[in-house]
RNA sequence: GGGCGAAUAACUCAGAUGGUAGAGUGCCUGCCUUACAAGCAGGACGUCGGGGGUUCAAGUCCCUCUUCGCCCA
């Protein structure tokens, strides 16, 4: 029962992890028999080092679990890891400097594997370094063949009911990535452009007239001329010809009210592809198609002497040629922005292609719906999911032209071209390499061309419901949906949340999870955000663990508001150390008196013994509610000011008197009473964040008469003690301790010099409550007596010893 | 251009349901107190972004403007 005097986090946070992990303290029991509490973690996605940021939003997921473990709940916690797909691609590509076409598949996904083997192992190493909670034997990878057996089934099942489509259709194309691109993988960047005024000849040879455009290079592209029905200067165009510079074919003019009279000239160009303004015009207009780019982003033949150029050549090349032969009227610069692709910020194009789509669409209400069943933690992150949906454009394109992912269980017949799945039994399959193992249904071909496409990450990570259900396989958890908990950050609300209630409600009509908890970015020093992509992320997290220990860096991330960004900054993550310390003292302290302390014994209570239990049952209850509303800083900020004010700073030296002294046993007995029970309740308030010290001092102290393996493991504190007088005197007659301090305070004195007098002057209703105080009142002011008298207001006035 | 959030002490941030502005850090002054100097006690420091409005009363509610961040056109 002796503590050291000085905590050693960096031993301690050690020795617990090993002995949870060999305990196996946080394995899921699906037989315990008590409700389950289910995590959705998030996989991270394999593509890159640690950041604080990671440590940020996955510790205040983690205090939730120990919350709900405490609080009876059997959780599922389980760990993961998103290395599929276009992100994994591009990090090994970076990594090894290779690039994926170069190589048969198998080879880039070997070399796949072993650059995110890696990058896994450094993220285990960090999360049970940070003491995680979570049940290693959980763990998945999206990469994992019964994971993507999950995927596929879910693909087919999608088809069976009729919810996937596959259509030549325009879709956000990254020329740099060679593949189509969903709307959620969007971003927009500001760059430099020219703004070329182009003149066309009208056909029938009524004059010119002027368009602008910043591509100019799709002009062998152009299947038409837009004007705005409005526009006065212009609207008596439409139905005329125009004539394309240089190229020469014709196309109509017409009118549309899209077509904004006060940009450019007020004559646009219609071209299949250059924005998706293009495309509803061509889809509403019955217009040509004329595709002049290349997957890769070259020009092709239809684009005449500009073939084999890339775009950026062609539009040089071809402005020039414009320039020469007089069709260039006028130039400006501007700055716009454009869609580029997130992954590697090339400007995306729209291209057709063969491609798979799951309906989203025509079910925007139903998803709203869904959006409404789920709770939102903080609530106003649910308008950002709205607005998603109901701002919706597309269908979501699940294809990628990829190589390393989960490949579409799909072959087509060469003879009749027909789709042919494959069957459940045989999942995951790679079309790639297996055969269908079946005649055509349609029309009994054997031979078949296999679809080399891969699916969209997303297709695969929206289904981590699923996956932690293992649904459809032999040993599917029953009654796993909807899961208890989403832990996410804000920004992929529109992406992995949207996708996944998504995928919830096509399947099974039903809701994912029934918590969504949203948490915020860890910033840079800079306010900035910190991404892998942007290459400044600061604060290496196994860097921070050398000098700050696991429950310092865990105090830091539950210091914020939930969903609200935080500065990291050097300074700040020092701050949980204060705590550490200054609970390692007290409970040492508080050890120190108990060693005589019989926990089963209820003596008679004195009034200051009282206050505190009134007091501790507050700052639980108030920790609670913070808890149940995911606001894990509430939760500790209510404890740490309870624990520090109102229990060191004042009740220890209040009782100390009492505990040292032999003279009066019951009020000794009353004060380890009162003691214990404060100090085993605040440590366990603390216990979700600061797991390690907390666990060391339990089992140091508490472990022998409470009898839990792990402080982790014990209930967590739901106080009932209440006594409104004690509580409401005992607070007023800190008014006069304080009065005591202060008077010591500026008369230089040590607080442990004797007074001889305190005048205590107090309305006559709370006399008698206040003096039943006065003896404990004594010995923390060292006053020799108290003089209690009649007055309007609490009033002190100190008489020195000296005097 | 739209949506969401933020703007409070020198710094980082709290401030349900309107009711005398708070914490930690930093700063100043004391104090080695039978847990803790990594501490304790005391102190200084704020036109709560600007401007309107509602109210007996506004950091809090309404309108408007400014700046910043995020998400999306």
């Amino acid at each position: 029962m002796t503590l050291s005097k000085r905590y050693n986090a960096k031993e301690s946070e050690q020795r617990w992890q090993d002995f949870w992990t060999e305990r196996g303290i946080f394995k899921y029991r699906s037989d315990s028999g008590k409700p389950v509490y289910s995590i959705d973690t998030p996989p991270p996605t394999v593509s890159g080092k640690t950041h604080m940021g990671h440590v940020f939003s996955y510790v205040q997921a983690e205090a939730m679990a120990r919350y709900q473990r405490m609080k009876g709940m059997e959780v599922f916690y389980p760990f993961c890891f998103d290395d599929n797909g276009l992100p994994s691609e591009r990090f090994t590509e970076t990594e090894k400097n290779v690039k994926a076409q170069d190589m048969p598949r198998s080879e880039f996904v070997k070399l796949c594997l072993e650059v995110t083997e890696e990058a896994e192992k450094e993220f285990r190493d960090l999360w049970t370094r940070l003491g995680f909670s979570c049940d290693w034997d959980l763990l998945y990878t999206t990469i994992d063949p019964w994971v993507q057996r999950i995927s596929q089934r879910s693909f087919l099942d999608l088809n069976d009911r009729g919810f996937v489509y596959r259509k030549k259709s325009p879709t956000l194309w990254c020329p740099e990535c060679g593949t189509a691109v969903a709307q959620a993988e969007m971003d927009d960047r500001e760059f430099s452009s020219v703004f070329h005024d182009i003149e066309f000849k009208l056909a029938d040879g009524s004059g010119t007239i002027p368009i602008a455009t910043t591509r100019p290079e799709l002009l062998p592209a152009c299947v038409a001329v837009f004007v705005n029905p409005s526009d006065e200067r212009w609207n008596s165009l439409i139905g005329k010809k125009a004539s394309i510079p240089i190229f020469g074919h014709e196309v109509e003019i017409l009118g549309d009210s899209k077509v904004d009279i006060d940009k450019g000239t007020g004559i646009v160009m219609c071209c299949t592809f250059g924005d998706s303004t293009d495309i509803e015009w061509w889809q509403e207009f019955g217009l040509d198609l004329r595709i002049v780019l290349d997957n890769r982003g070259h020009m092709n033949a239809l684009a005449g002497f500009l073939e084999g150029m890339y775009w950026k050549k062609a539009r040089k090349v071809l402005v020039e040629k414009l320039i020469d032969e007089g069709f260039r009227k006028e130039s400006r610069n501007i700055e716009h922005t454009v869609n580029v692709h997130e992954r590697c910020g090339t400007p995306l194009e729209y291209l057709i292609n063969m491609q798979w789509f799951v309906s989203i669409l025509d079910r925007k209400n139903e998803l709203l719906q869904c959006g409404e069943r789920v709770n939102w933690y903080p609530s106003y992150f649910k308008v950002r999911f709205d607005h998603w949906v109901k701002n919706l454009k597309w269908d979501w394109c699940i294809s990628r032209q990829r190589f390393y992912g989960v490949p579409f269980p799909v072959w087509y017949c060469e003879e009749c071209d027909e789709p042919f799945f494959a069957r459940e039994e045989d999942l995951p399959v790679d079309p790639l390499e297996d055969s269908p193992g079946q005649p055509c249904s349609k029309c009994g071909s054997t031979s078949f061309r296999p679809e080399p496409d891969v699916m969209d990450t997303w297709a695969t990570s929206s289904l981590t419901p699923q996956i932690n259900a293992r649904w459809g396989e032999s040993d599917e958890r029953e009654g796993f949906m909807p899961m208890s908990l989403r832990p996410q950050a804000h920004d992929i609300i529109r992406t992995w949340a949207f996708y996944t209630i998504t995928k919830a409600y096509l399947h099974a009509g039903d809701i994912p999870w029934r918590d969504v908890m949203i948490s915020g970015h860890a910033l840079n020093p800079a306010g900035e955000k910190m991404s892998k992509s942007k290459g400044n992320v600061a604060g290496d997290p196994l860097i921070a663990l050398e000098q700050y220990s696991a429950d310092e860096l865990r105090y830091w991330s539950c210091s914020s508001k939930l969903g609200s960004d935080v500065l990291f900054s050097e300074e700040v993550l020092g701050d949980g150390r204060r705590l550490v310390t200054k609970l390692w003292n007290a409970v040492k302290f508080a050890a120190s008196h108990l060693e005589d302390f019989d926990p089963i014994q209820k003596p008679e209570l004195k009034p200051y013994d009282r206050w505190i239990l009134s007091r501790f049952t507050i700052a639980a209850e108030r920790a609670t509610d913070g808890m149940e509303e995911y606001e894990y800083s509430v939760a500790i900020n209510r404890a740490e000011s309870f624990f520090w004010k109102v229990l060191c700073d004042n009740y220890l030296e209040i009782v100390k008197k009492r505990l040292y002294s032999d003279d009066d046993k019951t009020g000794k007995q009353s004060a380890q009473y009162a003691l214990y029970r404060v100090i085993y309740g605040s440590l366990r308030l603390f216990a979700p964040v600061l797991v390690h010290v907390t666990e060391e001092l339990y089992q140091a102290i508490f472990r022998r008469s409470e009898g839990h393996e792990s402080l982790h493991l014990a209930p967590w504190p739901n106080p009932g003690f209440m006594d409104e007088e004690a509580l409401k005197y005992g607070d007023m007659s800190l008014l006069i301790i304080e009065e005591a301090r202060k008077f010591k305070s500026l008369s230089s004195l040590s607080m442990a010099a004797p007074l001889k007098t305190l005048e205590v002057s107090a309305p006559a209703a709370d006399l008698t409550g206040l003096s039943r105080f006065q003896d404990d009142l004594m010995n923390v002011t060292r006053a020799e007596n108290i003089l209690w008298t009649e007055g309007t207001l609490l009033t002190v006035s100190v008489i020195s010893a000296d005097e």
